[in-house]
DNA sequence: AGCACGCCGACT
DNA sequence: GTCGGCGTGCTC
């Protein structure tokens, strides 16, 4: 019997294929996780071996040979080859694919598993641009000059960036003074101490969680919660320079937004190690360079976002992943991982300590702590004895909105600007109004392809759909009745932005939102006139609730909280008290306090009185209560079916063909703690012209549902009813549309 | 998911 | 006459 590879594939399917070898590889070359290169369907792919067989199920007409063996050795090591073998099963994703997201696009491709050597151009270290020889090359003289300001070479693809060219340094290689290295690219450390710059001394609270992360060994996670200003992050650079010292590699979760230069910047000033950024805009060539060096043990320290919780490190020794909460952490597409939850599986199954830290813990993650699953720190004490900020309920019941804003409220604006201080307006919806309006028959203005409204859009002079991007330039009459009296409803940023620079024209406004940062360095034009301390209102959305800080700013509105209590998705108010208490968090400095107005109209909702009453955490143990007494996850886990398709009745009949496999599974499987929900449309029923509609599995504890998950998907698949449907499973959602 | 095959509308 | 629309079938 010949031997039989079983290979996993890129592909949605959920299953190996089986192969024949390829010409010339015996055995002993076969060591499961090395790449092959093999013909599937009327294409080539690269395939991941999972096991050697000796017999298959495949008929032997189908079965086909390998092309090519591409590695000598496995290129994944076998803890993330774990790590994805764990995801596919838990997500029922499929492994095949599941790697894929896990590898560097290269090595998906077939690339050999080989760092890029490359050149660098490096003057030597005695090298003077005074050298006599210099006195009649200026262009050598100031080459060398640009050269010097880089002691570890510039890349030779990067000479033109610098305005170095080939010739002038030809010339200084002929005389001695630049010569070329061919090397790796990668950062580099110098002799001696891990630390590049003293550390800052911990307060009590920061020591007690310091040592209460140093004290375990092995497998051990901690919640650090930590309120802004307390210094989590000194705590985080302690353990990781401890991490160094035993000659571990650190592992640091940012979320998805521009925070990546300035951690990486902090860093690099504290640590003398070899830190790499894994951000959007590097090539493949890059990621796979640094996935390479960190599997190598040559990084120290591995900043990045989400994905970056699947680069393997020779020597682990800590995973940290900071603002836990934060929802950017889980996939929205294909594997729809949560990274935070994955860093925690992670730890355990390399047997590390992990550290989740935020301001604002997820339910999720309080939870686990009260179960006694993490340790729960706690960082209660701002630096240099700041106060929290002040939290007040406007109630706007019964009093009249001026684009959004109410009458105390523009007074309390007012008295700060005069004062000298800056103000900060959240209002989390883009545009000028949420929808235009017929006065005279109450026609709005609705998208075409989506069930819901369009945005006005002022400065652009159109009419924006938010969920699929359709545009139109606004009707002058009404579609419906042909009158002229359509007005914009509601108040969006730019609405906003418009009326307070009317009602305090002296000072400037500043809008920040996707609509005016959408151009490169916008954002950090805008930044910089905040960082100048001149009065100043800023009216953005969730992007100012995000990493930076505003020390001038002594007022924050929130406009719209009430959103937050009454939506139809039940993770809304946690995610509308973490956005108050982050964009809070940006506020303030140590001698004055920060002051926070929540404009809203539900002003004794429970949820809203514990938050502004006594914070945060009175305010999760709030929500928790109820999340209990609903039987919402913590304390109840979900899986949602969804599926989507151009006719409304195909996504019907697939659903109800799904629904009734999973009725049939529970009865007999005998697992009735299952609970199933639907099938119903999706919130938003029309999206992007296609009809969408869910089915969701809740269940009160999770290996049932697991149990059922894993058999229902692969009937899913070969039902009829599927084929005519998109549709995916997402286990753990964190949103329900 | 890709990719090809296959059968019906407006055009270089 | 053909280019190309997306239904449907398959991938060891």
């Amino acid at each position: 019997m010949p031997l039989i590879l079983r290979l996993a594939l890129p592909s949605p399917l959920r299953r190996l294929f089986d192969y024949l070898p390829p010409k010339g590889v015996v055995e002993e070359q076969l060591r499961p996780g090395v790449r092959l290169r093999v013909p599937f369907g009327r294409r080539e792919v690269v395939g991941v071996l999972i096991e050697v067989a000796r017999e298959t199920e495949v008929p032997p007409d189908k079965l086909r040979k390998a092309l090519q063996l591409l590695d000598e050795r496995p290129p994944l090591p076998s803890a993330l080859f774990e790590l994805c073998q764990w995801s596919a099963q838990y997500y029922q994703h499929s492994l095949g694919d599941t790697l894929s997201w896990a590898l560097p696009a290269l090595l998906r491709q077939g690339e050999p598993a080989e760092r890029r050597l490359q050149r660098f151009w490096i003057a030597q270290p005695d090298a003077r641009p005074e050298d006599p020889r210099l006195a009649r090359a200026p262009r050598q003289r100031e080459a060398l000059k640009t050269l010097r300001q880089h002691p570890h070479g510039v890349l030779h693809e990067l000479l033109g960036q610098l305005g170095l060219v080939k010739d002038s340094l030809d010339l200084l290689q002929a005389k001695g003074l630049v010569t070329v290295e061919t090397r790796y690219h990668q950062p580099t450390r110098h002799q001696g101490s891990w630390l590049a710059q003293a550390e800052l001394p911990l307060n009590s609270e920061q020591r007690l969680a310091y040592e209460a992360v140093r004290a375990g060994s092995g497998f051990h996670c901690h919640l650090l919660e930590g309120v802004t200003g307390s210094g989590k992050t000194e705590v985080y650079l302690q353990l990781i320079r401890a991490t160094l010292e035993a000659g571990r590699q650190a592992l640091l979760l940012i979320p998805e937004i521009n925070l990546g230069p300035q951690t990486l910047g902090r860093f690099e000033q504290r640590f003398n190690a070899r830190i790499a950024l894994l951000h959007s805009a590097l090539t493949d060539r890059e990621r796979m360079d640094i996935w390479l060096a960190a599997r190598d043990g040559e990084l120290d320290i591995v900043v990045g976002t989400r994905s970056a919780l699947f680069t393997p490190l020779k020597h682990p020794g800590l995973i940290i992943v900071d603002e836990e909460h934060d929802a950017s952490y889980k996939q929205q597409e294909g594997l729809r991982y949560h990274a935070r939850d994955l860093a925690v599986v992670r730890a355990r199954f390399e047997n590390l300590p992990v550290v989740l830290g935020s301001a604002t813990p997820s339910l999720e993650s309080l939870h686990n702590a009260d179960q006694g699953r993490y340790a729960h720190l706690r960082l209660s004490l701002r630096a240099g004895g700041a106060q929290p900020p002040r939290f007040e309920r406007l109630d706007v019941r019964s009093r009249p909105l001026d684009s959004g804003l109410s009458q105390p409220l523009l007074k309390a604006m007012g008295a700060t600007l005069e004062r000298g201080q800056q103000v900060l307006v959240f209002l989390n919806r883009r545009g000028f109004a949420p929808t235009l309006l017929c006065h005279d028959c109450g026609w709005l203005a609705q998208c075409p392809r989506c069930d819901a409204r369009m945005t006005y859009h002022r400065g652009s002079g159109e009419l924006r759909c938010h969920h699929c991007d359709q545009r139109q330039t606004p009707p002058r009459h009404c579609p419906s009745c042909g009158k002229l009296d359509l007005r914009p409803v509601g108040a969006g940023t730019e609405r906003a932005e418009e009326r307070l620079q009317l009602l305090f024209p002296d000072v400037p406004v500043l809008r920040i939102d996707r609509d005016t940062t959408a151009r490169k360095d916008a954002l950090g034009k805008l930044l910089r006139t905040i960082h100048s301390g001149v009065p100043c209102i800023l009216v953005g959305t969730q992007m100012l609730a995000k990493g930076h800080h505003f020390p001038k700013v002594t007022l924050v509105a929130v406009l719209d909280a009430d959103s937050g209590l009454f939506s139809a998705d039940f993770r809304a108010s946690e995610r509308m008290a973490q956005q108050i208490v982050q964009v809070a968090g940006r506020a303030g400095r140590a001698e004055e306090p920060g002051q926070v107005l929540i404009q809203t109209h539900l002003a004794d909702h429970p949820l809203m009185v514990q938050l502004a009453e006594e914070g945060y955490p009175a305010f999760a143990r709030q929500a928790l209560q109820e999340r209990r007494a609903a039987g919402l996850p913590p304390f109840a886990y979900l899986a949602l079916l969804r599926a989507d398709a151009h006719r409304q009745d195909q996504v019907e009949n697939f659903l109800e063909a799904a629904y009734h496999v999973a009725e049939g599974l529970a009865v007999n499987l005998a697992l009735p703690q299952v609970e199933l929900l639907g099938p119903v449309p999706a919130p938003m029923e029309r999206r992007a012209g296609r009809h969408r509609a869910q089915l969701l599995l809740q269940s009160s504890s999770r290996a049932p549902l697991h149990r059922l998950l894993g058999i229902w998907v692969v009937q899913l698949e070969s039902l009829p009813e599927a084929r005519q449907v998109r549709w995916s499973l997402d286990v753990d959602p964190i949103d329900l549309f």
